[in-house]
DNA sequence: CAGTGGTCTAGACCACGCC
DNA sequence: GCGTGGTCTAGACCACTGA
């Protein structure tokens, strides 16, 4: 009906407004917003361009539609934070490397389990040294299921990160990584290759890899230099 | 064209056959997938129905599209963490609560600046504990802005978390919370008020929550018992 | 019942990438 | 020029809510 000779999107354009009114407050928490149809006659656009518009709201997680209903403001969502690995780890922007310490064989009974094997199967264990501008950064453990047909190649090991290194490992498609962050004390090989003292507190990042149903892929156990690791994580989500 | 009576729509069984395909690995990362013209054609669905399902495969990150080129899977994106501030803080369910243990007006010169106050400005310092089945679990200090207009309501203080906090401290609507986790050990009133020994390794989680315009609304600064508390993230991004 | 959002269509024109 | 995805329309019918 209308012809938008605009550069930017109709449907942005309602969505950037809705945006901008609940960020100064003029819209506030569980406020409803005009309907589509509403909408769409204000701003002269159909309503499933209005739809469109809203659905980014939606994903930004700053409205609500509960069918039959209307459609709510929702504040943003300042508890839901994201962490980014790749920017994370390498604070100081590309200086980082891997150093590979080795790669055992080992039937450990707690791994076997935990990587939900057969109890005569056999766990890779790879040991390596994060440096970020030449100081050790993290001491990082994995385990790997032993598959016969996919070999590890060593080469490769030494630059990829967790989830790539099980993403090459073996045909399986990981789906999900499940992380948790805690603290603990260096014992005395992690405090002689990160370069510290024994019982210097360190962040314990471990991460869990999974396949679509659920099996264990891959497991990480990395201890980090209390003062050369931080995680940052943010609430952003724009559209 | 065609009556779908089935109780799950079109658009959401493209979406789950194509995801399928991807997590089963049957389309590998950088596959292009079928135009939309095809997959409308097969599936026997209008345009517009195609595209509502690869819009919900491109919100989970598991295809991405290009202008005039086409369609692209891409391998599910384990590096990128969700944090989820409320149930990570109450690992045990629902018995939490915090103490609060003062609230004093303070000039410190550090958090004037860091708040973009003025020179003359104030700032109020909270301080709490978080308790989880009567164990103490943190000590978190906020920062806010001494505003005249709104006064702190102690009575409110005891239960709302950091982000609820702020929302409720002023007018204007925060809207980016960054968090940065490291180390650090105990001081001495830490480790009282966590019942714990001086230099015990803890988990340090700091909060900078902003306003639309980057001003810094409020500052959390949580040190945590090492042994009571951890933080979870998981990648999983379904629809 | 009227009003809301959820699904879907069969077209249209556009901007972009590539040959 | 041709094929791709991006935007948009003007309808339609449905499922759900609440009076």
């Amino acid at each position: 009906m209308r012809n938008n000779k605009n550069l930017i999107p109709a449907y942005y354009r309602l969505a950037d407004d809705i945006k901008r009114q609940i960020e100064t407050g003029e819209l506030k928490d569980g406020d409803m917003i005009p309907t589509e149809g509403q909408l769409g006659e204000t701003y002269g656009i159909s309503r499933m361009t209005v739809r469109h518009g809203l659905a980014l709201l939606a994903e930004a997680g700053l409205i609500e539609t509960v069918k039959g209903k209307g459609t709510f403001v929702h504040r943003p969502r300042l508890n839901q934070l994201v962490i980014d690995l790749q920017e994370s780890a390498a604070i100081g922007a590309e200086k980082c490397r891997y150093k590979l310490l080795g790669v055992k064989l080992i039937r450990d009974e707690h791994y076997i389990k935990e990587l939900k094997l057969a109890p005569d199967g056999k766990v890779f264990l790879l040991k390596r040294v994060l440096y970020k501008e030449n100081k050790p950064v993290g001491v990082e453990e994995k385990y790997l299921p032993y598959l016969r047909a996919t070999p590890l190649l060593e080469t490769q090991l030494e630059y990829a990160n967790f989830s790539e290194v099980v993403a090459k490992h073996q045909e399986t498609v990981p789906v999900r990584n499940d992380m948790v962050i805690s603290v603990d004390v260096l014992n005395a090989e992690q405090a002689r290759l990160l370069e510290a003292e024994v019982n210097t507190p360190a962040l314990v990042i471990k991460q869990v890899i999974y396949s679509k149903d659920d099996t264990p892929l891959g497991i990480s156990h990395m201890v980090c230099h209390k003062d050369r690791f931080q995680l940052k994580a943010t609430s952003y989500t724009p559209f």
